[in-house]
DNA sequence: AACAGTTTCAACCGCTTTATC
DNA sequence: AGATAAAGCGGTTGAAACTGT
């Protein structure tokens, strides 16, 4: 990101932040109350207008910090719980295509917030990067996530999605992923789907790892894939 | 049971972009 | 056109939860 800013907005920042220490705006967790009065002042007056709405709800907090607690916690259409295996993919394919772009990431991914995201992509593919002892931004570790992992999920979902879609057919081994070519036609900068004869020499593959081994919510999400992936690839750019 | 080390994720920070006056 | 406010984004932090010894 570009850290050049003008001694003007630098200064706004700092007006703001005593002016946050002047008014006494609390910070860190959010108590029971305080969801309960941010939520019914957004159920009767709606969200926007952050710092008026803090204000208006009589909450001691930034105007920042309450649109934050809505978007990521309180909104009702908000999921939780385990990153299912369909959104892993998405996950991996869209960083590949987009790269750290979380919000737009999560437009994809319906209740997913771009914090949630960013955590998983931090706390599970970038961990599995450091013990394969390679830079996340590699083209091999790219390519294993691709090539290597994908086909994994793909496979593991495989069953569950025969059952309505019995035409798919998985391709092992470093070659196009079938299903993905729809993706691949895409072509955005800093994509990787020129390498579809990639050979994978990196330590990074074959190595028996498999991120995604632990609990994942398995069984709850027996619905197609392809389907699930159509509908969302046909509202990308 | 107690402690240390590790992981997860909610929340914050600094900054840019967009909207409004 | 410029100033200001609000919204939004991505990176980082720190406390709670979890795991291993």
């Amino acid at each position: 990101m570009d850290t050049n800013c003008g001694p003007l907005v630098k200064t706004q920042a700092k007006m703001q932040y005593a002016e946050n220490e002047m008014l006494g705006l609390r910070k860190g967790p959010w108590t029971l109350d305080e969801d309960t009065i941010l939520l019914n002042y957004i159920t009767t007056h709606g969200e926007g207008h952050w710092n008026s709405l803090a204000r208006s709800a009589g909450l001691r907090r930034s105007g920042k910090s309450c649109r934050l607690r809505w978007l990521n916690y309180l909104r009702p259409d908000v999921r939780r719980g385990n990153i299912t295996l369909q959104e892993q993919i998405l996950i991996l394919d869209l960083h590949s295509r987009w790269g750290n772009r979380w919000s737009k990431i999560a437009q994809h991914l319906p209740g997913r917030t771009d914090n949630e995201i960013k955590n998983y992509w931090r706390t599970r593919v970038i961990k599995q990067a450091k013990q394969l002892r390679c830079d996340v931004n590699s083209k091999e570790f790219r390519d294993t996530l691709r090539y290597v992992w994908m086909p994994r999920l793909l496979e593991r979902i495989q069953p569950a999605s025969q059952i309505l879609q019995p035409q798919i057919k998985l391709d092992p081994g470093p070659t196009q992923i079938q299903g993905f070519h729809g993706l691949d036609s895409v072509t955005p900068a800093g994509s990787f789907s020129d390498s579809s004869s990639v050979e994978l020499h990196s330590d990074c593959s074959g190595s028996g790892l498999d991120p995604w081994e632990e609990g994942n919510g398995g069984g709850e999400w027996l619905e197609s894939l392809w389907n699930e992936l159509e509908i969302k690839y046909s509202s990308l750019p």
